[in-house]
DNA sequence: GTCTATATTGGGATAGAC
DNA sequence: GTCTATCCCAATATAGAC
């Protein structure tokens, strides 16, 4: 059975926006990805910035499933699940000829402040990815028995992500991402194998 | 004396560019800044994305007197020069209310794959800045008598630049950069302090 | 809820006199 | 090199029948 219209067109837009940014995808092409003509697409928003906000929220509900779970359920080992879950964007990156980086850091370079809901939707995105690297370096303080600051370790972890991939982005080499992630595994070792 | 026309564009386009993005900024705009007409801004360029380009060689041209030079007279060891220079991403950040992060970062995430002079310029920003830091570890290297990769070094210290910038810049606050700061000196001063 | 047709604005860009 | 006026199109959004 098909999906219903509204979720055809906030994944139409979800997918356009995170290949091309928001503001280089117009309504017009949403509507012909999704196969939905200009009077469904205002019946279910009533603009463009409340479906980003709707795609904002549809991200929120992917990110443990989608970005986390892969990871999670592949590794038991906290900190090797952390680096699954950075493994899983360089996968994306390779994939996809180096199109599709973060969606949501894409989102946030562009959203401007005065969008007040999609702003804090994006930061909850970002909270959220952090909450979930937080445990793990929690849980492998617990392991391991030492006690580093998980939410400053899990704050470092989504900068070395977004400011890898932006570069992996601009140069289309993967180059930046391997280069960035040496010293970083180093580091975290280095915490907690003293 | 006035500057000439073309470079009041350039510096109008500049700061537009840098406050709301290249999408989000109209020629019009821009004309009005530089309080010039439109035959005048066609004269000089034959279109918005030749403008872009003519930024960023103008970002070029700033990257050392206006990006290094500042923490480079005031610092003579190579590691404060390095955080010296990102300590001016945090003023800037700080003074303008989060409103003005890297313009290059902002830049990158916004130039789409066929805008190829643009991007070949971006990577040139990006290399330019990340050879000067690459310079500095290098003297560290020297100066203490070690060998750690500086190239590496720079990329991963432009990582957490702009990796941090872009959730500052999301949160409207300076909490990431701090935080994201703070083992970031740690790795650096472990390596150089063994 | 969906369709076609259309309104309306603003975008980038051009024409041609001066 | 600069001015005013304007073109052309794409953009978001709406109207109203079905």
């Amino acid at each position: 059975m098909d999906k219903d219209t509204k979720q055809r067109i906030i994944e139409a837009a979800q997918i356009l926006f995170w290949e091309k940014g928001y503001h280089a995808t117009g309504v017009a092409e949403i509507q012909k990805r999704a196969e939905v003509h200009s009077g469904s697409f205002y019946h279910f928003f009533k603009s463009k910035e409340e479906l980003l906000e709707a795609v904002l929220e549809f991200y929120l509900q992917l990110l443990y499933p989608v970005v986390m779970a892969p990871s999670f359920e592949k590794y038991d080992d906290p900190i090797e699940r952390i680096f699954g879950v950075l493994a899983g964007y360089r996968t994306q990156l390779i994939e996809t000829n180096f199109t599709l980086g973060c969606p949501i850091g894409k989102l946030a370079s562009e959203v401007e402040k005065e969008q007040v809901r999609a702003r804090q939707l994006i930061n909850a995105n970002f909270e959220g990815w952090k909450k979930h690297i937080a445990d793990c370096f929690e849980e492998a303080n617990i392991r391991i028995g030492v006690a580093h600051n998980s939410m400053n370790l899990a704050n470092l972890t989504l900068t070395v992500m977004e400011g890898s991939l932006l570069q992996v982005l601009a140069e289309q080499s993967i180059a930046p991402f391997d280069n960035a992630m040496i010293p970083f595994r180093e580091y975290i070792e280095m915490l907690y194998k003293p």
